[in-house]
DNA sequence: AAACTATTTTAGGCTAATCTAAATTATTTT
DNA sequence: AAAATAATTTAGATTAGCCTAAAATAGTTT
């Protein structure tokens, strides 16, 4: 039973670690969370008394075993109204993160697993990324970002790894959603920016900033 | 933008409004809010200040036009989100209230906007309350406790003046649900129980603790 | 009208979550 | 290896929301 406030840092934690395994620094969770590196500190200690983090002073910050699998349902249940503000309520997937970020802290168990059913017990939120399972299991996918893959190669976008709604509403306007199939025409040595070959129909130009953060699976993988 | 303790108090001083209009006690306030009423003076300064609420000290406190707006959003929040627990993810109605008493504090009026679409807009939750319009309009009805109807008297079950999950169980047990005809066959002057006839078919016998929180549609009104 | 009782408010304190400023520790540069 | 710099922790303070105990006020009884 952490507070709303617990689950904000061991959720943030937990995604931190993903770009950082070994340790997530006091600094870095403080401007991920947008407060004061001291005031982390205080809250780390009271984590680690919980046993949901460990910490080594100086160092960093890893979640417990324990911490894990609460990031995890908090990860869950935000993605999992995700997808009932996209898919029931029709709302933009630029649009549905704030909503969730508080209807992720709402308790009860079995709310999420009704929820779940509903929506038919969906595999991904509105972006492409995973919802883990009531157990906290999360199934890991082996897309790429675009700007790795070379002239000719071909997928499909599956995931976003930037959630920004100025992102995802530029995509949205270039027709760069989930499910759509592109082919690499040409990549452009001097800044990385690319021509992509959309649904074999249209090129168009992506610059590096947005082909690093668009995740394809690639054909026949 | 109050805060989430902030909307409790406002929602909860609506409500006990409805049985003292001239104005609720600093005691019955804390009673309700399961709280001390030092706590309860403290708040009401703030809710003062706050434009929210008129507080004449020692007497009681009363509604502003902005505060029982606020409420009335509240309520609103609250309702729909019940019917959507009720009859969308099938959860009874007794167990709908304490999650949307979490619910009701998330912050978006576009998702209540969409919610009340998708439900379909409807008028009453799940234990016959009127749901406010998003002006705050609520309608109010003439039901009237099913203690107060006499011999012969007839109408339909509309809703319920108590929501405890084991008095709602034990209507539904009996089958008084919402919508069902009754018939008072007889009612007891030494005890004021009444016995009852369901849907022109069973007679079953109901207490006054029972009769009193049943509110009633009468025929032909 | 005075005394008593019940209610309400005030005074002073506590905890969670935040902050700023100062002290400490680790890392990098010279 | 010392000094300088950067990151982190500690110390002390603040605010919201709660508490208990004491003081003040209102309502009731004699
Ligand atoms: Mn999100
Ligand atoms: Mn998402
Ligand atoms: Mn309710
Ligand atoms: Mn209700």
């Amino acid at each position: 039973m952490p507070s709303l406030t617990a689950e904000n840092y061991l959720k943030t934690i937990y995604h931190l670690l993903e770009q950082e395994p070994d340790g997530v620094t006091t600094n870095t969770l403080a401007a991920s969370l947008s407060i004061k590196p001291a005031t982390v500190t205080d809250m780390l200690r009271k984590l680690s008394t919980d046993k949901l983090v460990k910490h080594e002073k100086y160092y960093g910050v890893t979640l417990t075993d324990k911490g894990r699998k609460t990031a995890l349902e908090i990860i869950r249940r935000h993605r999992l109204w995700e997808v009932f503000l996209a898919q029931k309520l029709q709302f933009a997937w630029d649009e549905v993160h704030d909503m969730a970020e508080q209807l992720e802290h709402v308790q009860s168990d079995e709310l999420i697993e009704r929820l779940d059913k509903f929506l038919g017990y969906p595999k991904t939120d509105p972006h492409g990324d995973p919802i883990p399972d009531k157990r906290g299991k999360i199934s890991i996918h082996d897309f790429k970002p675009l700007c790795v893959l070379t002239q000719k190669q071909t997928g499909v976008i599956s995931g976003v790894t930037e959630h920004s709604p100025s992102f995802l509403q530029y995509l949205e306007k270039n027709g760069l959603s989930l499910g759509n199939e592109i082919e690499v025409m040409e990549v452009h040595a001097f800044d990385m920016s690319a021509d992509v070959k959309l649904n074999q129909k249209k090129v168009i130009h992506l610059s590096y900033d947005v082909t690093k953060n668009i995740l394809i699976k690639q054909h026949g993988k």
